[in-house]
DNA sequence: CGTGCGATGTATCGGTCCGATACATCGCGG
DNA sequence: CCGCGATGTATCGGACCGATACATCGCACG
């Protein structure tokens, strides 16, 4: 997943690691904290051997100008390779089991810009019924085995399902814009003021011409 | 995190690994998948090692009436000792700061009915705190960096924002309830057909009476 | 009658990622 | 001039996952 979000971030520009994380933290904090040092060096060491991204040296003049003054270690600056960017186009285009989890499904979904509309649709209607599952998976606890269970647990089942169910409505959402072939206008998440006085878009009646 | 959780767990009754992890994922399905046997195992090794758990033999010496009908074949049952319980009662009260976390918290939460009320009280306001922040960080993305991100991007972090903002509300009415001294009435999440005719729970009345 | 198949059950291995830690530089206010 | 917080790179041990392997049991189906 990291991997994946490295090669999608240094798509739209170089960056050292620094950069990349906070950048990272920018477009998927809905998703997850903050990606961890311990992960991201690694992975672009990884990276690198793999030849999909290189370094791009930052400071203009060469070493030998200035010398022994400052050991200074710079700042390294990666940028993607032609193969990066095929790397790249592979991993968003295709979905395993592990595109549909809570941190897959927000990685791929941030790079939906990226992403092909066939794609798009595959992966929301996958991740739709994950969602799907693991909201059976609470009712049937809440239902059958609620007599098991003390009141904080329930009350947790309870609170998940209810995230569950909002999750599948707001997918449900996504999907019939995508279908309808529209991009992504604010669908109406609850809060979040995004207003648009738009004067009525398409009807969301009988439009079934698109065959994924 | 699975420590705690299994220690909780074998509290309520001894069990071989294929169920504890049934139990694990009834209890915590809330907040994570299911928990893998790449872990249960090791761990469960791990806390054996370490005295918290013992096996416990499971048919007894003195079964001469049933034959090899039952089961008696490899499972392995592990129970918790006076150590482990110990160990269980000295976790659930500590709060670092990965008990804010989303599976942190969420399994301390599936034991609050073993937690004392101030603890309760110590860790709902934690990561209430905690979801505030995330809250902010996807305010200021919106506000300040909105026109740096793509639309696919802005309405997952529009979407993470909501999830923030109902979960703190929820956070809210518990800790509301937990200064009240009641137990956690269903605090109206909002959907999910709630059964419970319970009348009143017992209040905070912990089950105290285990004494290592 | 057997045969295969899904549920039960224990276990390991490689890999990803996190949290703690260490260390160095830079700009800035006291 | 000194400290201190932000910037910046890097490693290490440990937690956890996903795939995989293997063995037993009950039972449905031919």
């Amino acid at each position: 997943m990291l991997e994946l979000a490295i090669l999608g971030l240094l798509q739209e520009s170089p960056m050292h690691g620094y950069e990349l994380r906070k950048e990272l933290t920018a477009k998927l904090g809905a998703i997850r904290a903050a990606i961890s040092y311990g992960s991201l060096y690694p992975t672009l060491r990884r990276l690198q051997a793999a030849g999909w991204i290189t370094e791009a040296a930052e400071t203009p003049a060469t070493a030998e100008e200035v010398p022994a003054l400052t050991s200074r270690r710079g700042r390294v600056v990666y940028k993607i390779t032609a193969e990066g960017k095929e790397r790249f186009a592979q991993l968003i285009a295709q979905a395993g089991p592990e595109t549909y989890d809570d941190t897959g499904f927000g990685v791929h979904f941030a790079f939906f810009a990226r992403t092909d509309q066939a794609t798009r649709l595959r992966i929301l209607e996958g991740r739709r019924r994950k969602i799907e599952e693991r909201r059976e998976g609470l009712r049937d606890v809440l239902g059958r085995a609620a007599e098991r269970l003390d009141a904080y647990t329930l009350e947790l089942q309870r609170h998940g399902l209810d995230a569950c169910e909002r999750e599948v409505r707001w997918l449900e959402e996504l999907i019939a814009n995508e279908r309808s072939g529209r991009a992504p206008t604010v669908p109406e998440t609850g809060t979040a003021g995004g207003r648009r006085e738009d004067n009525s878009p398409p009807p969301p009646g009988e439009s079934r011409k698109e065959r994924p």
